[in-house]
DNA sequence: ATAATAAAGGATAGTTTTGCCCTTATTTAT
DNA sequence: ATAAATAAGGGCAAAACTATCCTTTATTAT
């Protein structure tokens, strides 16, 4: 469904979102561990996310880390899908033609119409934090401690 | 959603089975140039679906080609989603993770089941035949010609 | 000030996907 | 039989994606 790097992405914003704060930040290496995926690809992911998309904070040095601001915890998921430039995923044509649309549809436009609202719907109607707190509730979960 | 491989088997599979039969085949050329994919990767697409998964049907020499039996015709498009490798697709987690099951769900499960059902129906309930019906049927299109 | 810590950033390597070319094998028509 | 047509198949190149390593910069604590 999504590439490797935007369910890096994700995870690690929801669990950021979670488990940090801004005066409990947390570090790449704890991220990388508890959301399992490479170190290094995802500091990269990271930054990305922070630098270009404002959608998470950091800071270097000491106790430094990264963490979301509550203001970023309200964003809708699909920014990070737009961060990572997938955004695409939700409009595209199943079949992948480019002039497929409401007045020329491919065989499986039709179908696939309902599908698609629902997936938009629960990515742009559905914050961080509601995302993050569900795991909270008990039985959800998204790491690996 | 799916891999270019992926997007060009189904379209080809498709138009083959609305344009083709088993008297009047379709060569490579003309299936590439209608539903507007790279030749040879297409050819190597056919190959595997007709070599080792007996999808497509296919004829050497003069007046060979490509062609849907009628009993191909028949087959759930998951069908040729599965003969490119990619079924886990409508298995997987939305956010990649081993773990992710009914009872320890990630934050996204619950949200998504009903979705995935849906894409499932859509993929196992619908043969070749209706969705190449669907194309001769007016508005519905998939090809350049 | 200095040292330690942690993210930022640059370079590069590995892997997979996508795409192209050329030769081979098979079938048909003459 | 021979030639022509057409898919099969091997090899390779380009691009995209995934992953790692090392150096630099900013921040904090001492």
């Amino acid at each position: 469904m999504f590439t490797k790097a935007t369910e890096y992405a994700l995870r690690a914003t929801i669990y950021i979102a979670q488990k940090g704060s801004e005066v409990a930040k947390l570090g790449i290496d704890e991220i990388a561990v508890a959301i399992d995926s490479p170190r290094s690809f995802t500091a990269k992911i990271l930054q990305l996310l922070s630098r270009d998309n404002h959608i998470i904070s950091s800071v270097r040095g000491p106790n430094g880390g990264f963490y979301l601001t509550e203001k970023a915890k309200s964003l809708p998921i699909s920014c990070i899908i737009q961060a990572m430039g997938e955004e695409e995923m939700l409009e595209k044509c199943v079949l992948g033609l480019k002039q497929c649309s409401e007045t020329q549809p491919c065989p499986m436009h039709l179908q696939f119409k309902p599908i698609r609202k629902q997936l938009k719907d629960m990515f742009s109607n559905k914050t961080i934090r509601e995302f993050a707190a569900e795991i909270k509730d008990g039985v959800i979960f998204i790491c690996n401690r």
